[in-house]
DNA sequence: CACTAAAGCGGAGGTGCCTCCGTTTGTTTA
DNA sequence: TAAACAAACGGAGGCACCTCCGCTTTAGTG
């Protein structure tokens, strides 16, 4: 689904000429609760590491990945070399970043659908997707790096994503608010014209607008 | 498809046909055919480029892409300036490089092909082919952003490669070196086995009996 | 509490990146 | 050949990256 995939380049097995060493990044705070016998943070360190996240996110949204480290330890209120010892590199931050918002983005579709009927949490979820992607275009190029260096990743997150979308579809049919006979990955699948040009000026507004079309597409015929 | 990066110049000694510091004039057209209908660059300009070129791809080989580009321009003998009116971005200058590397190998095929039987030519090409790939480790990542960035690169270098490659089995089978039933993509195939786990010390090894292990088999019912 | 080891902190400093602009050099024209 | 000018040069300067290590804080322990 998603576009920077890069999947296979040709049909040979694409192999990893490897390359710099670049040590696994840490799992964000849940995740080391099943990391096994790997001590948890001290609280400081939790709270700096938090907010270092925290700003990076909003850092990598407004000024794209090439956001500066130094700037982000210093609205944190951290050193640089806390930033360094959290995350060895930038593309470690990403990461993290990424993850969180992907996080984000299967627990918001939780959260929407137990605050919304089930249609309208599907069309509010795929309109946080839209923005999702939005945002994603300054980082495209370095999560095409991450994604083809760090294969884990993309099948992680790919999966959460489509998993979120396909619960919320199933609630919504199940429920009559739109037809039965769709499929998860079709709408997926019709979501597929939001990779367009994401940088021309009226890309939200026609993204917006598929989305509407596509919701007016689901709840015809609708049971009720 | 040839996802894999530059020549070192020497890492190997198996094939001398290596230049000596005496590149092929006709090198310097380079810098005319990134910019066709532009005026020809100034006689020093045209100096300065080569031997940053020349010197590049010594420092991407032995030091990875990452190789200091002041460090580049001080051994070329230019000021740091100089480096980047030529080159704007690192990748400009990896890209140069890179297509001259795929060019040299090419060249090597027409060279081979001249001075050696067909088979031998072939089987020349294909250990330099190896070497080609064994090196250039450090390049992986950068070679993968501007290949997935820039499609023209990825098509066109892998075009002229299995091009040149093409030619070489084609007069092998001609003349009768090597059996005339196969196919220069099946040969290209039946390399793919050099991409696996090219960092292994006895890689250099065991990718040379493959290539030879094919000869063989590719000589094996041959008419002469 | 008081104490201590370990964990964490931060920022100076060395290096590389890249831009900018005054100076030098090649080329063209007269 | 000389003058004139555009092209090219080069390196200083400013900023970001990242490492290193002495100082500070925390979380246990008695």
């Amino acid at each position: 689904m998603f576009s920077w995939g890069l999947a296979s380049h040709g049909s040979t097995p694409h192999i990893a000429l490897v390359e710099k060493k670049v040590p696994e990044p840490e799992m964000t705070t849940e995740a080391t609760r099943d990391a096994p016998a790997q001590r948890p943070l001290r609280a400081d360190a939790q709270r700096n590491r938090d907010r270092l996240v925290e700003v990076a996110a909003q850092m990598f949204a407004s000024d794209g990945v090439d956001a500066s480290l130094e700037e982000i330890a210093r609205r944190a209120g951290v050193g640089i070399g806390t930033l360094y010892r959290h995350f060895p590199t930038r593309e470690h931050l990403v990461e993290v970043v990424y993850r969180r918002e992907v996080e984000g983005l299967c627990h918001a579709a939780e959260e929407l659908a137990n605050e919304h009927p089930a249609d309208v949490a599907l069309e509010l979820w795929m309109q946080r997707f839209v923005d999702y992607i939005a945002t994603k275009r300054g980082l495209a190029t370095s999560l095409r790096v991450l994604l083809t260096t760090n294969s884990t990743l993309f099948s992680d997150t790919s999966g959460r994503v489509s998993g979120a979308m396909r619960g919320l579809i199933e609630a919504a049919a199940a429920s009559g608010k739109i037809r039965a006979d769709v499929d998860a990955s079709d709408v997926m699948h019709a979501l597929g014209g939001i990779y367009s040009a994401p940088n021309t000026p009226d890309w939200r507004e026609r993204s917006g607008r598929l989305v509407k079309l596509l919701m007016d597409g689901l709840r015809f015929g609708a049971r009720g």
